[in-house]
DNA sequence: AGGTCAACCTGAGCGC
DNA sequence: TGCGCTCAGGTTGACC
């Protein structure tokens, strides 16, 4: 599920159980997700105490003040779970006691942080990945160093997509979705961008009009940024239930709704679903051109 | 160089 | 109830 707006969502739920927190014990279930866990990881993240959570693209980056930065990515499926620890016990000389419980399937890192909080990361398919980095040089990061400008950000504009895109042979959904032109887009909100801005996905990335170029733009900020503020709404819904961070109900006017009618005013259409390198497109062949 | 595609995994949903 | 098939929000590395 995470494209830019979950994760967002996810690393604002995790900011008032983290920040400013000192990790108390870091249970690594397995010895990788995507690639191996780092050397050592758990005895690098006890003690450490985060100082910052931010965002780059699909990645969280928490900052420790032992100098060193954990990079998360959910993946395809990755979620993070809030939960009290509960089960640990203090003595009365400070001696924090770690008494496991029973884990949920596929939760492979569990954080408990000092004010009590159990971060658990649970991820089925495991395409997710943590990795930890000198935070000097974070942004050498082999993951990080070729990202594209964050789509909300002041670098992200017409002339600058209008340059990435001229002479590309590769349709505009796809090269949407390539990180190293914008970053943090995935599959869904680059189906509901195009369609808001009447672009069929099959157009080839060079024969996008300037003019549709500068129409796309606010669109995709406007998608990402109504996702973002759904997802907070949902987010103190979901706290309030079961903790569960990740995962919420969004309205899409194209996504997942193929053989459905286009939302369009005045249009009968029906969505339609095509496969483009490997991703299923929705979109409405009338309203997109 | 640029573009496409299989591969990495598990689980949900659907038709039979 | 179960089997087999398709599909899933991401990314990389191998291949044309």
């Amino acid at each position: 599920m995470p494209e830019l707006p979950e994760v967002e969502t996810v690393m604002r739920g995790l900011e008032p159980v983290m920040m400013g927190q000192k990790i108390r014990y870091a249970d690594i279930r397995r010895p990788d997700l995507r690639w191996p866990f780092p050397e050592n990881m758990s005895q690098r993240l006890i003690g450490a105490k985060i100082v910052r959570l931010h965002r780059r693209s699909k990645y969280i980056l928490c900052d420790l003040d032992s100098g060193e930065t954990l990079l998360i990515h959910l993946g395809m499926s990755g979620r993070m779970t809030i939960s009290h620890a509960g089960n640990e016990s203090e003595d009365l000389l400070g001696n924090f006691q770690y008494k496991p419980s029973i884990p949920a399937k596929h939760d492979h890192v569990i954080l408990d942080m000092q004010g009590g909080a159990r971060i658990s990361f649970n991820d089925a398919r495991r395409f997710g990945a943590m990795d930890l980095i000198d935070t000097k040089n974070l942004f050498d990061h082999k993951l990080i160093k070729s990202l594209g400008p964050e789509p909300l950000g002041n670098e992200f504009n017409t002339p600058y997509l209008y340059s990435k895109l001229k002479g590309k042979a590769a349709p505009i959904k796809s090269a949407l979705l390539d990180q190293r032109i914008v970053s943090g887009l995935g599959n869904i909100y680059v189906c509901e961008s195009l369609w808001r801005a009447g672009i069929n996905p099959k157009r080839l990335s060079g024969k996008v009009s300037r003019k549709k170029i500068d129409v796309l733009v606010p669109f995709i900020r406007d998608v990402l940024r109504e996702a973002i503020s759904a997802g907070g709404s949902s987010l103190r819904d979901h706290r309030q239930a079961n903790g569960d961070l990740g995962y919420f109900q969004h309205s899409f006017a194209v996504y997942g709704r193929e053989g459905k009618k286009c939302n369009s005013v005045n249009c009968s259409e029906l969505i339609k679903r095509i496969i483009q390198s490997g991703r299923s497109s929705f979109y409405c062949s009338k309203c997109q051109k």
